[in-house]
DNA sequence: TCAAAAAATTGATATATATCAATTTATTTA
DNA sequence: TAAATAAATTGATATATATCAATTTTTTGA
């Protein structure tokens, strides 16, 4: 794991692509050598200090809080080539957040002293970071006023619509478990199981585990294409 | 309304207080006078192109979006001094939600164009934007983590609170219609009012009309100070 | 590979809130 | 100021989903 690691963890980050070579060969010399870590690993919790970024080569990551009741609420999934904490670097001294990896996983990081002193000195990194933001906040409105008002069977057939359109196919695997997916509906565990059922009942999807096919969705659902 | 208006619009914004004079005078002379919007206009629609940056200088503006049933779902509100579409200006080209004044209201705005260029050449704005992206961010986190899991007595209950919290006193005005307060908290009218009566009943608030007074608050609802 | 732990499913029940409908109260505006 | 319109309240009912409890299935790790 030598410096091509660190140079290829940023280059695949959408946020940063497209820059030009001396900025990608900047940021490359900031941030840190790919790091493994082990599924179920906590990478940071609420109260810790923001003291970096963090660039998901591989692996996925799930982001969430504790609710008043010490549940788990699911924010967001950080998938391969994600960039996280960008927002909080610049605002919050501490996480709020929660965030865990689901799977093995590599991630990068970025030194926010560092970081910091880099987007001062090169304004088109931070209009990328604006940019970032922007997507971030808009998908945020978007799920909650998608989600805000429906019902568990709609949330559950929005999802499996998006999932299967992001991945482009009708036959794709749950990428988390049903507790989690639950957790990420608003819903709870059994509720999601009987809307499974009834929806297998019906002959709109099989399910084998966590392997799923759509076949006949209602029209009401139309392909969306990403998550905006 | 001269050019005066326009200084105050941005001189006041907490997002550009503290730059230096020079941006200051840039941002000034880029933005527009004030223009003075009556209660209930429209001042976009989701689909219309996200041409400039608001400012608020008095009044209160509230952003939603419609939902599958073409019901309002509010967003957030923006109050005096607040910048809105910050985060659309470098991530979309329309707008997804609409914004209706709620008062009337003093607003300025600068064009996407000017400010985006004026962004790229001041590093410090840049910062600026970003901390102000990451706030919204974070608020709207917030509130899904707070009000996602509470039930209607409870939001009603944090509502009041943060409230009398951000105008510290115990005493108010609600600064919103029941109906909006109602869509705020995603419940029904009917059953925000079924709250409040039984708050009431509980000598928890005393209501006449809009003008609200909290008297014996649970113990687990503390002051928070602000919106995080 | 087997035992232990965790996740998922299924059933019975309780309950918070939506919905529908009818008044009452408040706000516009002519 | 009165008439018209909109907002808020109150009641009766329906229903989606949480909750509690008991199995079954899957996953994990020794």
């Amino acid at each position: 794991m030598d410096e091509h690691s660190a140079i290829e963890c940023v280059r695949s980050a959408p946020i940063f692509v497209g820059l030009d070579d001396e900025t990608i060969r900047q940021l490359t010399a900031i941030s840190t050598h790919q790091e493994k870590i082990m599924a179920g690993t906590t990478i940071y919790r609420a109260g810790s200090a923001v003291d970096r970024l963090l660039v998901v080569d591989r692996g996925r990551i799930k982001v969430y809080r504790l609710d008043a009741n010490g549940q788990e609420q699911i924010l967001y999934f950080l998938d391969a080539h994600a960039v996280d904490s960008e927002s909080a670097l610049f605002t919050d001294v501490i996480h709020h957040n929660f965030a865990e990896t689901v799977e093995d996983s590599l991630v990068c990081s970025i030194r926010q002293s560092d970081f910091e002193q880099l987007v001062e000195q090169t304004p088109s990194l931070a209009v990328r970071m604006m940019r970032s933001f922007g997507k971030r906040l808009t998908d945020l409105e978007n799920r909650n006023a998608r989600y805000g008002t429906l019902m568990a069977r709609d949330r559950l057939l929005q999802y499996l619509e998006e999932t299967a359109g992001q991945l482009s196919q009708r036959q794709f695997k749950l990428p988390l478990s049903k507790r989690d997916l639950a957790n990420w509906l608003s819903i709870t565990p059994e509720t999601l199981s009987r809307q499974f059922s009834k929806l297998i009942s019906e002959g709109i999807i099989t399910m084998s585990g966590r392997e799923i096919t759509l076949s006949n969705l209602p029209a009401s659902f139309p392909d969306q294409g990403g998550t905006r």
